[in-house]
RNA sequence: GGCCCGUUCGUCUAGUGGUUAGGACUCCAGGUUUUCAUCCUGGCAACAGGAGUUCGAUUCUCCUACGGGCUACCA
């Protein structure tokens, strides 16, 4: 049989990390097995859930090519199907109506010190729940659940997991609304939607054993469960908003790209069982194993995804980093022909951790440098440098080529002839090209900006310093 | 409070009843480089604590501590 599962987020803000490692997990164990993954959107809480969430986080999961299969299922949509469960479970006994007031219930609670509900309304007579029908009581429906034995299941991640039945009350499955709860609509949708494997984060632990309850009240198949560990900020508490950036939307925003974001979220509670590390989709897909899952909390690690990210950019195609960087910023390099902005890319890639960052760092080759930093031009720009940037500029003048190498090698002889030091020479150049004191191969960036460019260039910071 | 779950370098992790407890990121040092980054080499750094089982426990069991989750007419 092949697995289906599903990633079920509730549309009350954006994908965050947490959600995009839980859809990763889901489409990789699906993919892995040559299973079916899907979406179902959880948006039964009307006051919270938004469609523009709902287009967020799909575009979110589409950005980072977790692709799903069939349709989007949304909850809001299924509210006949749930009632048709409910009528069930209430016809056949399993579940009750409870014409408990919330008043009632809170003055319960403060008397016997426990949240549990006692049972109030779990057996009375006919004649007693058909007078409250008849004054209209509103009421919850709240499933009969056993009082002894325990319920247990075997979690893929965190094995065998065990309930005292004695711990868990009647609790309710519909409000005095009528409409139904999470650990309820849940049960009905995976059911219907014929999921096969639950992989969700193990927040979810404590509520699995109501939902088995459930399955077996409406006489269902339990499916598989895997529970993965929460992704934790510095702190150690579950990642959230306090933590900073968890928005998957604001990576993209920051040039992180989809492989690389992929790869350091796998990671998080998982490794191949090699010594590899970096890892595309593909690979991931081959090599996942959710019975590997580690059963601990991981910490988000920024320093660690720069990293990462890094070395997914220097392997990058140069033409697939042009394409990614003008989505975000569709004016990137417009000045200049694609070859020219592919050289850049080849030339910065392997210093950047993003391509945000490979954007800011390719400024000097699109417009002149401005805002010289005043501590720079006292150290690198010294008495006898108008001079030496005077041979500089005779020399460029005299040589017909603008390769790199040949670039080079007139430098070479220049400084050799003279007796100058690389640096004594270059520092200054570098600065009057740059603006700063650093970047790749000086010939490299003069054979990209082109002989006159690289002049003008020369002479502007002659006239300035 | 109750219930469930977890605990190997700062972080992500590998691993075994007997290992110099391995790797990666970070950090530090050295090398390469005109510079910075990359890259290469080296270094710092961990089995939460206490009992028990055992010839021997980081590894198995129990307890404690610490951490997390759930405990709603949220999802």
């Amino acid at each position: 049989m092949n697995p289906r599962v599903r990633f079920a987020p509730s549309p009350t803000g954006q994908l965050h990390l947490g959600g995009a490692r839980t859809a990763l997990s889901n489409f990789l164990f699906a993919k892995n097995q040559g299973g079916q993954f899907l979406v179902r959107i959880e948006d039964t809480d009307l006051e919270r859930s938004k469609q523009e969430h709902t287009d967020q986080i799909c575009d979110s999961l589409s950005w980072l090519g977790l692709n799903w299969d069939d349709e989007l299922v949304y909850q809001s949509s299924r509210t006949d199907v749930y009632q048709e469960s409910l009528a069930l479970l209430l016809d056949s006994g399993k579940a009750y109506r409870c014409f408990a007031s919330k008043k009632e219930l809170e003055k319960v609670r403060e008397e016997t010190g426990s949240y549990q509900y006692t049972g109030i309304w779990r057996n009375r007579s006919n004649s007693e729940i058909e007078k409250e029908l008849g004054k209209g009581t509103a009421f919850t429906i709240r499933l009969r659940t056993p009082d002894t034995d325990n319920t247990r299941f075997k979690d893929i991640i965190y094995g065998e997991i065990s309930v005292s039945n004695s711990e868990i009350d009647d609790f309710i499955v519909a409000r005095s609304n009528g409409s139904p709860v999470y650990n309820f609509t849940n049960v009905v949708d995976d059911h219907g939607m014929g999921i096969t494997h639950v992989i969700r984060g193990d927040d979810h632990i404590s509520n699995t054993p109501k939902q088995l309850l459930i399955y077996q009240a409406l006489g269902w198949d339990i499916p598989e469960f895997a529970h993965l560990p929460m992704i934790l900020g510095q702190d150690k508490k579950r990642l959230s908003k306090r933590h900073g950036a968890t928005g998957v939307q604001t990576y993209r925003d920051e040039g992180y790209q989809p492989d690389a974001l992929l790869n350091y979220l796998a990671l998080l509670g998982w490794n191949p069982g090699t010594e590899e590390e970096i890892l595309t989709l593909e690979d991931l897909v081959k090599k996942f194993d959710l019975s590997q899952v580690q059963k601990k909390g991981a910490v988000f690690d920024q320093k660690k995804l720069n990293w990462i990210s890094g070395q997914h950019l220097s392997m990058q195609d140069n033409r697939d980093i042009l394409s990614q960087a003008r989505a975000i910023n569709s004016e990137w390099g417009m000045t200049k022909p694609d070859d020219f902005c592919l050289a850049v890319a080849e030339l910065i890639k392997p210093r950047s951790k993003s391509l945000v960052d490979l954007m800011g760092q390719s400024g000097y080759f699109f417009h002149d440098p401005s805002g010289f930093d005043e501590r720079d031009v006292r150290k690198t720009w010294k008495h006898d440098t108008p001079e030496i940037i005077e041979s500089v500029i005779s020399i460029l003048d005299s040589i017909s080529g603008e390769k790199a190498a040949e670039l080079e090698t007139s430098f070479k002889d220049y400084m050799e002839a003279n007796n100058l030091g690389f640096a004594k020479v270059m520092k200054p150049v570098r600065l009057a090209l740059c603006g700063n004191v650093n970047g790749p191969s000086l010939f490299e960036i003069m054979s990209l900006l082109g002989k006159e460019t690289t002049l003008s260039r020369l002479r502007m910071a002659l006239n300035n310093f």
